[in-house]
DNA sequence: CTCCAGGCAGTGT
DNA sequence: ACACTGCATGGA
């Protein structure tokens, strides 16, 4: 199978829109080349940059049909973020120099289930260790995915799968509500999911269920989407806002952390403390249906700049 | 060694 | 309504 190639894209930037910390599923070969699993396929992708703004993706051993049924829609290329960022910076001008150091962030538009999960196990971790878990518990209970022979290539082999990828790339799908249904406590803890195997095993439950079901929640307006998240145990205001906002594509929603606390207390309230739910209505106020995008931007930001100076000062 | 990490549930006022 | 604490695990 040949490569598929989009060329000329805008406002897109892989590796800005893989760790901008919306998804754990990648694993990086090299600057602009990346490994995605998704939707139980795996992906070799690869990006040309051609300007700052503009470059060419190379969607390895792909086919036309396999691109538009999984990827464009994965990616979020029917969406006009020229457009997105216009509404952004005219809801808080002062974004507009945060956007143009990431032009090409884009929300990916992710599985629920995994999403869910993925997100329960983020509490009170770091995104190396959320990876790891994550990964984990793929290898334990999710199905193999095939290997390209692009992969192959890129790491010096004819069509057999090398050690050298099976260490680097994880090659396991993310498992299935039914597949997770058969972890115990025990099997999470040893994923290193720690105090979040109880609330993993109740989210499991309930989408296995069908208390918790991904059709109902998209017929839910956004309030009652919340709520019905909340429900499982382990699922806060913070975690129901990433699962909605990367996991059923509500753009509304504004998740507020510790980074996005620090940014918007230093922004909109002149380093005041306000509580992370006032923060969250003030946001969703302002941006309204772009509130997701705004925050994505706003996150990247964040964590780079405040990242720096608390590296700077610590060091 | 201690402290903290893309929080949340449980318990106390 | 709000403040405080414990929580598994690993890295700084």
């Amino acid at each position: 199978m040949s490569d598929f190639v989009l060329e000329n894209v805008s406002d897109f930037h892989l590796k800005d829109t893989l760790e901008c910390g919306q998804c754990f599923r990648f694993d990086r070969l090299a600057e602009d080349e990346y490994v995605i699993v998704a939707k139980g396929v795996l992906l070799h992708i690869e990006e040309e940059r051609l300007s700052a703004f503009r470059s060419n993706i190379i969607f390895h051993d792909t086919d036309e049909d396999t691109y538009i049924r999984l990827w464009r829609d994965y990616f979020d290329l029917d969406t006009d973020y020229s457009a997105v960022k216009a509404r952004i910076t005219e809801a808080d001008p002062r974004i507009a120099g945060v956007i143009r150091d990431n032009p090409g962030i884009r929300i990916l538009r992710q599985e629920f289930f995994e999403t869910l999960i993925s997100f329960i196990i983020s509490q009170n971790k770091q995104i190396p260790q959320i990876k790891q878990v994550v990964r984990n518990v793929s290898e334990m209970f999710g199905s193999m995915v095939e290997v390209p022979k692009s992969l192959c290539a890129a790491f010096g082999g004819t069509s057999e799968v090398t050690e050298a990828i099976a260490d680097r790339v994880c090659r396991y799908a993310f498992p299935t509500a039914e597949q997770l249904s058969h972890a115990t406590d025990a099997d999470l803890r040893d994923c290193k999911a720690g105090f979040r195997a109880p609330y993993i095993l109740d989210a499991v439950e309930k989408v296995r269920s069908g208390v918790v079901a991904e059709t109902e929640l998209r017929r839910l307006d956004t309030a009652d989407m919340r709520t019905l998240l909340m429900s499982i145990k382990g699922v806060g205001e913070k975690v129901a806002s990433c699962v909605m906002l990367y996991g059923l594509s509500v753009y509304s929603a504004f998740p507020v952390d510790v980074w996005m606390k620090r940014i918007c207390t230093e922004m909109y309230y002149d380093g005041r403390d306000v509580p992370k739910d006032k923060i969250e209505a003030d946001m969703c106020e302002r941006f309204g249906a772009v509130a997701g995008f705004a925050q994505q931007y706003l996150f990247m930001y964040a964590r780079e700049h405040g990242g720096k100076c608390f590296r700077r000062g610590t060091t």
